[in-house]
DNA sequence: GAGTGGTCTAGACCACACG
DNA sequence: GTGTGGTCTAGACCACTCA
């Protein structure tokens, strides 16, 4: 007969809680309003705090919400469409992109760049940190690693390191050809020197750009770029105005 | 002068021990291997199981852990580049493709996406489902959401749900022109239903990848891809053997 | 200093996989 | 049944922001 399972799945607390605020999100609250502390919500909604942050979390990820240490909870904006199209930059730099240089050192890259750039473990490669700039905010951190061998014009009467040094060596990118880039987009968590310029914890999620600048069959430079999984949205079409915020496709619930 | 600040930033023990874990897994163990469980884990190094997990998490994240209730915590495989360069597809389903139908439904598109289509809240909209398979496991999946006036053809005497359809729409799909395409990524969290699909709890970080399928200038069909951010990295170029495994650029510790 | 979110603890029970 | 990871609790203290 027909064993009317009734909650056969017990949804978990969190997740329920979360569509719960999810839907006064919606409803009662205005972009930039700011939530009842942790501690009220979790009282009003008879859970532990816990248990109420892992709601929140969930809503953070997904760009809902943002929360800010001695601050608070506040209903956060759409994401933004930022832009990284591969055709749109040639090489780095180029014209007045997005991109703001920071500084540049000069050492040996870490393991897993110097595969991609496959030089040796212990060639010289320069390292110029970038920042990404949208609306005031800063969006993206990235390192952009370029072997010495790449840019052997580079004037060494150049600064050794620092801003200046850094649009030196995006000036000699601009002096070579560029055949062709390869992209690739994954989840990662922030380092602390990431964090740290996108105003962000260390561990918050991020999408890793990863891209590498092909000359001539051989890659000449590498790019890590880091966007705020929070707050970006990357686009690649030519129309940067895609927006999804329903990701809950189902019927409403008359309250 | 030089103000020696010790520890002036303490370090949370979670992040520490993130990195600790994550040089262990770099030398002592291999892919596929068990961890030790987790209340074993959390004695070893002295912290409560919740901090333990916190770390576990982000390692998780990162895709260098993967955890399965009732199994435990394995050492992951590197992520697999999972193509979603745009020109390689002209419309979803063509030649054969890395996507698999699953069924079919006809019914009014939640919002997000009838923003997207361009269509009222109330037109009838195809839904196909599509799973993506890569070496054996699931890697995504998604719904293609196909608005009835963008294929008029469709014969009423196909099933009106189910696999069948699914195909037939795709086959549809094949007889228009296609413009051009729009894409966007961006984190989301798994809904119950993909979570299913991709071996994941609900909540899993996943990829969304938004395609705008663009005909004479109009949006002719809409894709909402959820891709396990856990296992894949996403590659737009033309080689996907991009990898990058080193995200702590830092020198080598003697063991 | 007051109030916020972030970290941490030491427990408990639950859902699931597997033998 | 046994062992795993997943959920949940009720506290505590810390780091930060802001008035």
């Amino acid at each position: 007969m027909g064993t009317t399972q009734l909650e056969a799945v017990p949804e978990p607390k969190y997740w329920h809680l979360k569509t719960v605020l999810g839907r006064a999100l919606d409803s009662d609250f205005a972009v930039g309003e700011v939530l009842p502390n942790e501690r009220e919500l979790a009282a009003r909604f008879g859970v532990a705090r816990a248990t109420l942050r892992q709601a929140l979390e969930q809503l953070e990820l997904e760009g809902r919400l943002q929360r800010r240490r001695g601050v608070g909870t506040t209903v956060a904006p759409p994401r933004v469409g930022v832009d990284v199209s591969t055709t749109q930059h040639e090489w780095p730099g180029a014209a007045q992109d997005a991109w703001q240089p920071i500084d540049s050192t000069t050492a040996p890259a870490p393991a897993g760049v110097a595969r991609l750039l496959e030089t040796e473990a212990e060639e010289a490669v320069h390292t110029v940190r970038r920042i990404r700039m949208t609306h005031g905010q800063s969006v993206a951190a990235e390192l952009l690693y370029v072997p010495s061998s790449s840019v052997p014009e580079l004037s060494a009467i150049d600064a050794p390191s620092g801003p200046a040094r850094a649009r030196g060596i995006l000036r000699e990118l601009q002096r070579l050809g560029l055949d062709g880039q390869d992209r690739a987009v994954e989840l990662g968590s922030a380092r602390a020197d990431d964090a740290k310029e996108l105003d962000r914890l260390p561990g918050a999620p991020v999408l890793v750009v990863t891209t590498r600048y092909i000359v001539a069959g051989r890659t000449a430079a590498v790019s890590v770029a880091t966007y705020r999984a929070d707050t970006c949205r990357l686009t690649f079409g030519d129309s940067g105005d895609l927006e999804i915020s329903d990701q809950q496709p189902q019927a409403r619930r008359a309250s």
